[in-house]
DNA sequence: TTAAATAATGAATGCGTATGCAAACATGCT
DNA sequence: AGCATGTTTGCATACGCATTCATTATTTAA
């Protein structure tokens, strides 16, 4: 029962224009059946109620809330996915889709939030750094709810990922200091249950190994203080890293101002840094950092289109989708001698 | 009509509960007349059969979608906007509202998106960083949906307000500069059109003016980039100001940036620079920002409770409030003699 | 033990829209 | 004019839940 002043619905509408409540429905129903004339007979009638379709009775009546449930994490930690959410929002804003969000903490269990989503029958789900328990996944896809992951793969058979090869991201990094002359290598991680850097991780690892090195491993906890206080650790070390890789550019970013204020080094004379993302913040000139560019746009794009091929039954089957990451040469980390900064592969 | 699989609903499961439909919504409607007894047979055969209540029945029925619009502006060019949302979403969420999200550029026109919010019937709506509309105000107050405009004050009888005190902030900066024996000033504005920007730059004049001093005003577009640019154009002038106030911290960045790296400035031995917000990155030692701290949490949770209040109906009218920021003084700008760093008023 | 009060239940209805269906209308053709 | 198409229209119903109201079961008071 309501508190709320009542709004006119079409019914009224369809009183005042002389028509039946149908015809107010068409009216407002792109492709419908109805007679230009009568329309501008409905449309006109609505003006003067200051009508307006209620979405959650057409949801009701249609099975499709036209809503997608956004889920993110680390917002206000990592410029990068402020980034993210705004460029989903505008798309899906733009074909149609209202985003109905959640912020979530990376610890948070999504089990406790992913039902929030399906009460309210959202078309389709989006999650960002955050993990599906397979309980949820099977429950979405009991439901048919598609879903995807952004930037994070985690090969599930009902889930779309879409992510930015980060295998190969790590090995250009490891390939582009190992040229440079560098000797002593360290990844900053961001967490261990993370694909994202777990594969950094990996592809920079075995590309080190594959030439002999080891490189030291510490936690950055995908935050600029982890990152600060991981890489005065590593400076503390017997034999110091010359050529430090994040797994992420905000990470770097700490390790930059613990390098320069904290430890007295210089970047990239004394060490090299390498984030990735490419944050806007990385090309300011503070930092200039040497990163690997993730196609966000790109990605953004395809994400969505799947999602929404999936949402209108045009794609059966979710879809794992690669796209490599670009390396962007600026100054934070040295060059092999002969190439001076600009694109490298 | 559906192309979706059917979810469960509540006559189904008083089907199998051997019940009317009646006792299972009371079953998950929380105070309503239903024995323990019964409550639990409907519980037992909602979770056989993965039944939830459906939000979107349940919002046309009780007239209250349990939705709030956000509309939020600039979410990636000033990492203040990314922690408003975090604290935003949070608190809505924890208070049993879901958000519905809309991130808009400064420019685009909200005549075009507040009808989307209304179209679902939110039960509230937040405007963070967006100008409103006399007419949309006026819609909403027809409609009966209260309007929370925050970090903007735009006197309106319709909307409620929440606002950091922006020019006795602008006052401060003022002080502190004058203090420290600065005689050329100068302001860099936002943007011509927000309450923000125009009220910090009134708030600095005024105090300066009060002492004989008038301040440069050059345009930051509220960005890194605009306020990188606007610091050059400063410093071709002929008397060139030795004290720089922005309207936020991310433009004061740009502007530190500027003087350090293309201008071969030293800050604060050359230039003082004072930004407005106290963004995390504030306090990075890269930048050590002094600057106006906005009580984000505080205003936060007024903003919240007095949007909520006026939903429930508990408050009648909307409520404009201004807290005071405060004063956080790093190096960026140089300190009255007599003074160390820390914190002042 | 009985009357009176209270708690629990189900039937029926409404929330505002979309849509299948059949009837009404218009159009073109022979 | 007569018929076959094709287009518009309104009626009736469904979507899934909350809630009122009248009824029945249960408890309390006397």
């Amino acid at each position: 029962m309501a508190g709320r002043k009542a709004n006119a619905n079409s019914t009224q509408v369809a009183k005042l224009a002389g028509v039946s409540q149908s015809a107010v429905s068409r009216a407002f129903t792109p492709g419908a059946s109805i007679a230009e004339s009568t329309r501008r007979k409905v449309l006109q009638a609505a003006r003067k109620l200051g009508y307006q379709p209620n979405a959650i009775a057409r949801s009701l009546s249609t099975k499709r809330s036209k809503m997608i449930g956004i889920v993110i994490a680390n917002v206000t930690t990592n410029p990068f996915y402020p980034e993210v959410l705004d460029a989903l929002s505008r798309q899906f804003q733009q074909r149609g889709q209202r985003v109905m969000l959640f912020v979530v903490t990376r610890d948070q269990n999504l089990d406790d939030i992913l039902p929030q989503l399906l009460e309210y029958r959202v078309d389709g789900i989006l999650l960002t750094a955050a993990t599906l328990s397979s309980a949820m996944a099977h429950e979405c896809a009991r439901l048919d709810v598609p879903v995807t992951l952004f930037n994070q793969s985690v090969p599930d058979a009902h889930a779309s990922s879409f992510c930015c090869d980060n295998i190969e991201g790590g090995r250009m990094a490891a390939r582009l200091f190992m040229k440079s002359g560098h000797h002593q290598f360290a990844f900053v991680a961001g967490s261990h249950d993370t694909s994202t850097s777990l594969e950094r991780e990996r592809g920079f690892r075995e590309e080190l190994n594959q030439h002999g090195f080891e490189p030291y491993i510490e936690m950055g906890k995908f935050s600029y203080q982890g990152a600060f206080e991981a890489a005065r650790r590593l400076m503390k070390l017997p034999k110091s890293p010359d050529a430090v890789f994040c797994a992420n550019d905000i990470m770097a970013i700490g390790v930059l101002d613990a390098l320069r204020h904290a430890e007295q080094k210089k970047v990239p004379e004394d060490v090299s840094v390498i984030g990735f993302d490419d944050i806007p913040m990385a090309a300011w000139p503070s930092y200039n950092l040497t990163t690997i560019r993730q196609p966000i746009e790109r990605m953004i794009d395809s994400a969505v289109n799947d999602l929404l091929d999936r949402i209108n039954q045009e794609t059966m089957y979710p879809k794992q989708e690669l796209v490599s990451g670009d390396l962007v040469v600026r100054s934070s980390a040295k060059l092999p001698s002969g190439l001076s900064s600009g694109w490298v592969i």
